[in-house]
DNA sequence: TATTGTTATACTCTATAACTATA
DNA sequence: TATAGTTATAGAGTATAACAATA
């Protein structure tokens, strides 16, 4: 009983531990070209994080909700949204069922723009991957199989 | 024998898609919470990478070391620096050995300070953890423990 | 009155250019 | 002449405040 809950608290804890020491190798080791892709593209970190919220979202979103789940201001969601709009990556129209709200939609443009950005950093990622051995590879790919499901996709 | 490249071939697969999955969640759930605790320091984003690459450094990096790791321009840094001077987080020397460089080293407050910083997204992590069952994390920490010795400490 | 969104203004951050000191 | 670092200046980005339109 008690041997149970230790190692439960110990799996929680290595996995904590681990998922820490993983992600900031890989966002010391990839943050350099995010941004020289986001650079090149004229993008802004609000306007990268509008598009990924757009691309996944299931229905149009109002400036308010999205504010709200990047956590910025509504101004400056309003602007990057602007830019975002004006180069024909998402659309903006008004909300007939509340004509204060506008509802944003991604474009398919918009999407080939986050489709790109996403590749940059995937492909860093699969630099770390390629030079594991595959005893590693494998070993990790069980582990995160094992917890896909709890992501939203 | 080609089957177990394709074996190997679908694990790095595998693992690349899931890790990428794995971090963008992570990163979209977290973000928020750093920005508002970084923003509570008074740190910039500049400033929070100079302190994690100086506490992981072994010996005193200089402004132009420090500004080709983070891959910003070296008046960037200069500037972040300096505030990270002014406020006792990092103190900056002249090199002996070559006066026109400066040596910087992270002070036990700056250490302080970094190690707050990363208990946040620590923190991120642990709820993503503790809302898995007891196999997933068990799972999760065997994976990521098979990759540990293939990051930097 | 409250809420959604935009515009006005000020501040922070960072890059390029110019400069100083040292090699 | 080349390099390390700082200072000057300009541009991008974002927040607070003020405003307009709608509920």
């Amino acid at each position: 009983m008690q041997a149970s809950v230790r190692t439960k608290e110990a799996a929680a804890e290595v996995a904590t531990r681990e998922l820490t020491a993983l992600t900031k190798h890989l966002l010391l080791t990839t943050s350099r070209e995010m941004f020289h892709e986001l650079e090149k593209a004229g993008i802004s970190i609000t306007q990268i994080k509008s598009l990924t919220f757009l691309a996944e979202a299931e229905e149009p979103l109002s400036v308010k909700a999205l504010s709200d789940m990047i956590g910025l201001s509504l101004p400056g969601v309003s602007r990057a949204i602007d830019g975002l709009v004006q180069r024909g990556e998402i659309t903006r129209v008004e909300d007939p069922r509340d004509r204060r709200s506008k509802l944003l939609t991604i474009t398919p443009r918009g999407r080939r723009t986050y489709e790109r950005v996403l590749a940059t950093r995937m492909a860093g990622i699969r630099r770390f991957v390629d030079e594991l051995d595959p005893e590693e590879q494998e070993a990790l790919a069980r582990g995160l199989s094992a917890v896909a499901g709890r992501l939203k996709r």
